[in-house]
DNA sequence: ATGAAAGCGCTAACAC
DNA sequence: GTGTTAGCGCTTTCAT
């Protein structure tokens, strides 16, 4: 425990304290080169004692090397992006490489915003979530000449690399089980989200599937805020008294599916015989609930470490890698509210 | 959409396009001092032209200021520590400061080289969880030189400012609540975590109320791990089964208690009346469950807004403040599963 | 209203 | 194995 110090010890003082120089100082505290143990000892001892903090700024000024990397999702919300980072960090964590996260909040002028932000910390890459970002970001990503990871979605062009499912075909999926299952009635229940581009695609991808079906839409409902859990099931008990006859709900996240379905089970409805149910995401969260409602995964955290890695590659490996497009493709988990076909 | 440049644009390349000195362009790129309404327009232009994008780190260097605010939390997986997150950006959001996040896992020797790592980028203020750190940590923070601020737990001695709730009382007000409601016979249900002060203090606190009703703890389950709602199920299910008497369960957060109240439901108790369950935290994600569970708001994004304000004011005020001691008192949310007295 | 000089604390490159 | 020199890209200060 020293004084209170007000000015921050510098290299220097760690320097005079010991009795070698700068330079040796720098090369101790970094590891670098070849310092003997005696003299890396005497600096050692001394920068603890003193208890000397370095400083990154100059250092990354002075090395042109800074082992951030920037993170930019819309929210941490709903436990999808909380997910996505831990992959990243469980990466990250065997690296020197940090992570530095940004929220958008799904605003685009946000994500332009934060990621103008971040660049000016000249991170050694940059992973963000989805494809579509304004012309000024795209321009900001292109020449900041460092790897760009667009995670999350693949149906788009990516600037750099991408990791992530195809949301337009997880809709169709998820539709196309249905149809095979023998529903005929289906609502949709979903964000009322013009900006959540991979709701939206899964909405297109799912609607396609029905139309190949000779099915419309029966009906459909959409929300913003509040308690998920809660709009979950004011939603379904909305499009159900509205719509009696449908046979099967589709959510666009578990979380307010989960909702609609201790409404449902309430209610007394049979399911998956009567009234089937699916969301989207495969969030841990919510196993335990009285029924396993039918889910496809994100693979948020396979999404994450992906990302990382090839973050990582860049920024560890000597030369830079081709840009990589990576496309997961998730299945789905019947749980108990999707008949068997 | 300018070309792809392999070197990052510096002042002097807009000071070059613009013909005007870098002292000017940096003026109004930081909108500061005079400069005149021309000369700014054609240093924003040839800036925006170029696609430049400011240096923070030779930025913070030369001004020996950052705006960065350090927040160090144990984990972003159970919702209490994305919601401090929340309140803390509400405020910095108004503010040129930014929040970096630090993940701790609730290790102290991961907390001791997060915060060494955070505090080599020199940020303006420190705001992290709990009272207890490493001697190591803790001689760090006293000579950071910089606002710290301790969140969530009073219960202990600051080495700056703290916001937060007393667990000990936290735990003692519900059972006293318990004790008052007519309950005799009460288990506990929580995490295995040696590491968890906060969880440790509500737990002694609640004995202690229970011990000076002249009651004991009739029995306790601890887990580690794994799907809250799921291990909430399964502990209740465990207890019950060990100890069929029980009038009543106290779990140390809502996560495990929504999962207990669900077996419960199902197992058709009658609760409250049988038998009582109460959490802790006031979780928004589980308002909509068939019964609302009784819990205490842990004013999660309360503390964290305050927390922020005083790093806020020390960074953006000139002065330094007082070091400040908030303790918040939360109350009991009886919800559908206690017992009125 | 604008510019020139000095230097923030560190590291790369090179000497010894 | 260790020291010296010269910046990294900005901002501060002072001059004009």
């Amino acid at each position: 425990m020293t004084a209170e110090t007000r000015r921050p010890l510098t290299l220097r003082d760690v320097s005079e304290a010991s009795g070698v120089s700068e330079m040796t100082v720098s090369r101790v505290l970094r590891n670098r080169g070849d310092v003997s143990d005696k003299t890396r000892q005497r600096v050692l001892d001394a920068a603890k004692s003193l208890g000397y903090v370095p400083n990154k700024i100059a250092g990354a000024l002075a090395s042109q090397r800074v082992n951030l990397v920037a993170v930019i999702i819309p929210s941490m919300s709903n436990m999808v992006f909380p997910e996505v980072m831990m992959g990243i960090s469980e990466v990250l964590d065997d690296t020197p490489l940090q992570p530095v996260v940004g929220l958008t909040h799904y605003k685009p002028e946000r994500e332009e915003a934060v990621l103008y932000e971040m660049l000016s910390w000249r991170p050694s890459g940059v992973i963000l979530a989805g494809l579509e970002h304004t012309d000024a970001a795209r321009a900001m990503l292109r020449n900041a000449g460092i790897p760009i990871v667009e995670i999350m979605d693949t149906d788009g062009e990516p600037i750099d690399s991408m990791v992530g499912i195809s949301h337009r075909r997880a809709g169709r999926t998820m539709g196309e089980a249905i149809v095979a299952a023998g529903y005929r009635k289906v609502g949709f229940l979903g964000t009322k989200m013009p900006l959540d581009h991979r709701a939206r695609k899964r909405f297109e991808g799912f609607t396609q599937a029905l139309a190949k079906a000779g099915l419309e839409m029966a009906d459909q409902e959409f929300y913003a805020g509040g308690s998920a859990l809660v709009k979950g099931r004011e939603m379904t008990e909305a499009i159900l008294s509205r719509t009696p006859d449908l046979d099967f709900l589709y959510y666009s996240n578990d979380m307010i599916g989960a909702g609609g379905l201790l409404y449902c089970i309430e209610k007394g409805y049979d399911i998956p015989g009567q009234l089937g149910l699916a969301g989207f995401n495969g969030v841990n969260l919510l196993k335990g609930l009285p029924k396993h409602l039918a889910t496809m995964d994100a693979c948020r955290q396979e999404i994450g470490r992906k990302a990382a890695e090839i973050v990582a590659a860049h920024a560890l490996g000597d030369g830079a890698p081709e840009p990589q497009r990576i496309t997961l493709t998730p299945g789905i988990t019947p749980g108990d509210t999707l008949r068997a076909v």
